[in-house]
DNA sequence: TAAAATTAATTGTACAAACATATATATTAT
DNA sequence: ATAATATATATGTTTGTACAATTAATTTTA
């Protein structure tokens, strides 16, 4: 669906402009769909990608640093992410024998379980959403590469 | 900068999954700098949005209806965003004369002059984020318009 | 080796996002 | 005209975002 629809738009000061509210717009269609997806097990977007990042270190341990490392959103709180998560019995916490600044963070059998039952809705969600093939997507992998610079 | 090294992570399962993510990614860096940006100013991304907004139905006023289809982020409430603009001056809300469940919302002369002082900003901000040429941000929006489906 | 600097995580605060639900008004159907 | 439905906005709640400030542990350097 064009931009212009999309936000009952028709100027745009420039095509670059433009694709700054198309990013902006686009991710907000992306994060509902993907949310809605989550919903029924109970986790947002921020603590699926979290566990996905803790299943990719598994068996060994993350400190909230890596994990703040990898987060789409740099910005956004490891620790209560972590926290929530925890609460779930998803991951487990403790002190790093190394270093007791740091915590280990591991992702439980439980929250290996979950990501599992996930996974397909998942592939559900993607294949819905699959309107590029593969040389547009990579297209659009570098373009946005290039706009950050 | 690839998304390789902005999330650390060197395998994705395919590259349609790795624009899900780089949009987010792109999302979250290109908000990241116009909050900076509109901090001196005391607003934030979505309240210069509405601004801009009513700026375009000025002199008429406009409902919260066509503030939300118009919004970057439909789920964000337009309610409380132009509650958060009036305590500052920048607009103003009157019952709708023909309409009792409608509110007219209309931008004052200070949400006006706020604009202007804050158009070099962007203008300055988006100067230095441009490194796309304009072919590119063409390409870039079909892309993502076609993204949307 | 004590002081200074750095690192890792936590806590606090204000605001925004993502809903669900409620309230008031207007429209339509009976 | 009354009841049912639809429309427009408001309110409540939980979680996430965007910082700043704090605490504690470790490393550096003087």
């Amino acid at each position: 669906m064009k931009l212009e629809e999309e936000i009952k738009q028709q100027q745009f000061r420039d095509p670059f402009y433009k694709a700054v509210l198309n990013i902006r717009v686009t991710e907000s269609w992306l994060s509902t769909r993907m949310n809605q997806m989550l919903k029924p097990f109970g986790i947002s977007q921020e603590q699926y990608n979290v566990l996905r990042i803790l299943k990719g270190q598994f068996p060994k341990p993350s400190s909230l640093l890596l994990i703040t490392e990898r987060m789409v959103n740099r910005m956004s709180n490891a620790t209560r992410l972590v926290e929530k998560l925890r609460q779930g019995g998803y991951v487990t916490r403790k002190e790093c024998p190394g270093n007791r600044r740091k915590v280990d963070i591991l992702i439980t059998e439980k929250g290996l379980e979950l990501l599992e039952q996930i996974k397909p809705e998942v592939e559900a969600t993607m294949d819905k959403m699959k309107n590029l093939n593969q040389e547009e997507a990579d297209l659009l992998n570098t373009l946005l590469d290039k706009f950050r610079g």
